[in-house]
RNA sequence: GGGAGAGUGUCCCGAGCGGCAAAGGGGGCGGACUGUAAAUCCGCUGGCUAUGCCUUCGUAGGUUCGAGUCCUACCUCUCCCA
């Protein structure tokens, strides 16, 4: 399938990780031969990551599978400027307050994906702002300025875009590129890094950090880019109606999780599984035989293995079995997200209007209203009717809750305390 | 510096003779059909203690019974001239 000599490039690119790679010959030489170091930069601008990080973090994944260094660099520094790239509008500039809150909560995320430590081939997560935070301006121009040329810089898509739309782009955020060739250049130093990976979005901007290895260093540095993974529907993949698709628990349930994978489109199952299980290709490739009715069961065991990956092997398992109580045995699972509510709400008679608030089905009563009115908000599996309906003690079922669900799909329990 | 134009429902795009909670899309949510899929069809898509009340069309004033619509100033962006 692929033409790649080393398990590294064979594996990324058998699994539909390769986009554009510089060089490939040469890099593929490098890996066959010994250990190869290389280094992904994840932005700190939410207080997790979500799936569209998943890609590239399983890159790293199979990089260290296949006997290799990887290193997640942590953009502590860059995030203060903001990159531009595939930008309509600057961003929101971050407080450095905002961003170290941010670092905490992605970094729990990788040691799911990845062994660190000391090892030849563990793991490194490192911080840009390390090194960036401490430039000396003057100096800065000086040893890495003079290797850029803005004719250059100009001709760039994320440069060109913003420029051709006659859109703003800062100063700041024109630095952003040059801070991110650095970044390649001080890693390459330390640690003898010679490859950056990202998605394809990237690809100018390692470039540029190659063509500044070889400037300051006389080194040979790699590309390696993603494709932008979209659902065969042609949307970005990531976003819910409840907003992105978080991998730390606290901001999305594993529950939440399990489902979004569960829901995958039919056109989208063999590639996903590939991208964002570790299950063996034969395997994938009896998966993605099934045809009709039978593909849920491949999206089960997607929705099984990748949430397995973030959220351990007992929470998939305990999604799994809700979900199959929930959809298959039309039984009742108690293990379904559960809301507290004061006992004394339900004694004085608790409106549906709120509850469904409550639950975070809807922003507000009025849509609560909306929803009633066309059918989809459901009492312990009945269809409410009327919006002035409360629920009291006489709702709660025998296991002493109410089951309020939303569609067919959203369910939540209502727990009296 | 001079001249011309634009900013609309807090997701986006976009109509809007002085009576407007404001056309139409896209997206989203719900319903039907299915397989917890896609496609398709239908409904909904400012808030509330709701036959009424409140808040929305860049910002602040003004004219008017009544302003998204007219006038003035300001802000931001675009185009043309210097």
């Amino acid at each position: 399938m692929s033409a790649y000599k080393s398990d590294f490039l064979h594996t990324l690119a058998s699994r539909g990780f390769i986009h554009q790679v510089s060089e490939p010959e040469a890099l593929d030489a490098l890996a066959k031969k010994g250990a190869v170091t290389g280094y992904i930069g994840f932005d700190c601008t939410a207080a997790s990551l979500h799936v569209g990080s998943l890609l590239p973090i399983m890159m790293l994944h199979w990089m260290q599978q296949t006997g290799h260094k990887p290193i997640a660099l942590m953009g502590g520094g860059t995030t203060r400027v903001g990159d531009p790239s595939g930008k309509d509008e600057s961003r929101r500039i971050l407080t450095d307050e905002m961003i170290n809150e941010n670092l905490k909560g992605i970094r729990a995320i990788f040691s799911k994906f990845l062994k660190f430590g000391d090892g030849k081939s563990d793991a490194i997560m490192a911080n840009n702002a390390d090194w960036l935070n401490a430039l000396n301006y003057i100096d800065f121009l000086r040893d890495v300025g003079k290797h850029f040329s803005v004719n250059r810089m100009l001709a760039f898509d994320s440069v060109k875009m913003r420029l051709d739309r006659q859109q703003e782009l800062s100063f700041l955020e024109f630095n952003y590129m040059i801070l991110q060739a650095y970044d390649f250049v001080e890693l390459h130093k330390r640690t003898g890094c010679i490859l950056q990976m990202g998605g394809s979005d990237q690809w100018g901007n390692i470039i540029n950090g190659i063509d500044l290895g070889r400037r300051m260093m006389n080194a040979q540095l790699f590309a390696l880019t993603s494709p932008l993974i979209t659902t065969s529907s042609g949307a970005k993949m990531g976003k819910t109606a409840a907003g992105a698709v978080w991998l730390n628990a606290d901001l999305m349930s594993p529950y939440n999780y399990w489902q979004y994978w569960r829901n995958t489109e039919d056109g989208d199952v063999e590639r996903f599984l590939k991208l964002f299980t570790v299950l063996p290709l034969d395997e994938i490739a009896r998966l993605a035989a099934l045809k009709g009715q039978d593909i849920n069961e491949a999206k089960k065991v997607l929705a099984n293995e990748s949430t397995a990956l973030v959220h351990g092997r007992a929470a998939a398992d305990e999604a799994a079995g809700t979900a199959r109580k929930t959809f298959e045995d039309g039984t009742f699972a108690e293990s379904l997200p559960t809301i507290e509510i004061p006992r004394a709400q339900l004694d004085g008679g608790y409106g549906v209007l709120t509850a469904a608030v409550a639950a975070g089905f809807v922003a507000s009563t009025g849509e609560a209203r909306r929803q009633i009115k066309g059918g989809g908000l459901k009492v312990n599996d009945e269809t409410v009717s009327d919006e002035k309906m409360t629920l009291t003690a006489k709702n709660l079922t025998p296991e002493g809750v109410i089951k309020l669900s939303l569609g067919r799909k959203r369910h939540v329990l209502l727990k009296p305390v």
